[in-house]
DNA sequence: CACCATTTTTGGCACCCCGCCAAAAGTCGT
DNA sequence: ACGACTTTTGGCGGGGTGCCAAAAATGGTG
């Protein structure tokens, strides 16, 4: 008798640690880390407000956990499903496009996660932050030069901060559509061949670069 | 007798009220938003609790004042003093250090009030973050394009995304110290002129750009 | 100088949320 | 049927927020 509808109990350790990392992605991604409550969480899920600190401990906790989660699984966003990168232009504008569907998918979700905390605040924030950027710059340094073991810091530091650049285009896209698609993907593609194609050798070659050792 | 050491009383509105920002500006460039209660920032100004809630009203309240206050004082961060604004390289450059020296000398302001919440969330804040945002726009077209209000829409994307790859860097210059300041300030100075220099005309004239009305 | 209107400040009430833990409720193997 | 185990509940203590009536200090006036 006890079915679906009104099933109240006892879904297993591995179950109710997902349902309730569910609703509190879902809460996470539409409003911030201090208007969400874990007994709102627990009323969504149905359940009493300490399953919650049972299964996650704290509440920061299950917002670590909830971020880790939202920045790791579109990860291969512009991974090329399988085999050897092609590197080239076309792969760049195919792998733009396929980046740019999978943020319209799931808008606030992206949203709540690049914005996520102010930088210096948390250690364990931070660093979830700084290796899902890293991890996006190797896929986009493969597309754009070739391996990232052997990209020059340079190149590094174009790279991160056209990640900026894009970010910023894109949430302005996003919120006020200023930007259209298409125009979206145009910047981002030039953007990118123009830093990695010109701007590189001109930095490399400039004699006052004089970085890297103060 | 009362002198400056044991005054407590009766500050007088504008001055209470100067103390309690001056306050709540410090804690909210050094903790998350979360963290800072309003009987801490009571507690450091010396005064009852209730006090902070009278001036300014919710704790979300005193935050959005913080955070205008944070954002239109480095405003004229590369302004040029006064006078026509020099266009052309070398003012490029100047102001560029202008700019970096002010961050440097406000980093943790800085970077409290860059990252300063999930967009979207919050209009007043959106508001107050996107003002400002156009405010530093118009100062770098000003500087390395001419008039503001004759520029292109492509160069208004351009510069905006230019924004996100300097806040980009600057995070990283002033957290981990990997770009050099050296190599920070070529790298904002260059890519700034390749973006205006190289990329504007090449996006404005490519054909398939089609954007501004969808 | 005493008095009163005004401003500034306090302290406390009611409410919400968090972290934790002991006890209750349900489940499963024997 | 019964005991060991897992899952879930409910409540306690501490702390933060928003608000408001009352108290304390101030300044002007006759």
């Amino acid at each position: 008798m006890a079915s679906d509808a009104t099933k109240r109990s006892y879904l297993g350790h591995d179950a109710r640690r997902a349902q309730i990392l569910a609703v509190a992605a879902r809460q996470f991604s539409e409003q911030s880390y201090d208007t969400v409550s874990t007994v709102a969480i627990a009323r969504e899920a149905g359940i009493a407000r300490g399953l919650v600190h049972h299964y996650f401990g704290t509440k920061r906790d299950l917002y670590v956990e909830v971020l880790r989660r939202m920045l790791t699984i579109p990860e291969g966003a512009f991974g090329h499903g399988d085999g050897a990168p092609p590197v080239g232009a076309e792969a760049v504008v195919a792998a733009i496009d396929r980046w740019i569907d999978t943020i319209d998918r799931n808008r606030q979700t992206w949203l709540a996660a690049v914005s996520a905390q102010a930088p210096g605040l948390d250690e364990e924030v931070d660093a979830i932050l700084a290796e899902s950027r890293a991890r996006i710059d190797d896929q986009l340094i493969a597309l754009a030069w070739g391996s990232p073991v052997q990209a020059p810091p340079e190149l590094r530091a174009l790279i991160r901060g056209y990640g900026g650049f894009a970010q910023a285009l894109t949430i302005d896209w996003l919120q006020r559509g200023e930007p259209s698609r298409a125009a979206l993907h145009h910047l981002l593609l030039q953007t990118l061949l123009a830093l990695v194609g010109e701007e590189l050798p001109r930095v490399q070659s400039d004699p006052k670069k004089a970085a890297e050792t103060p």
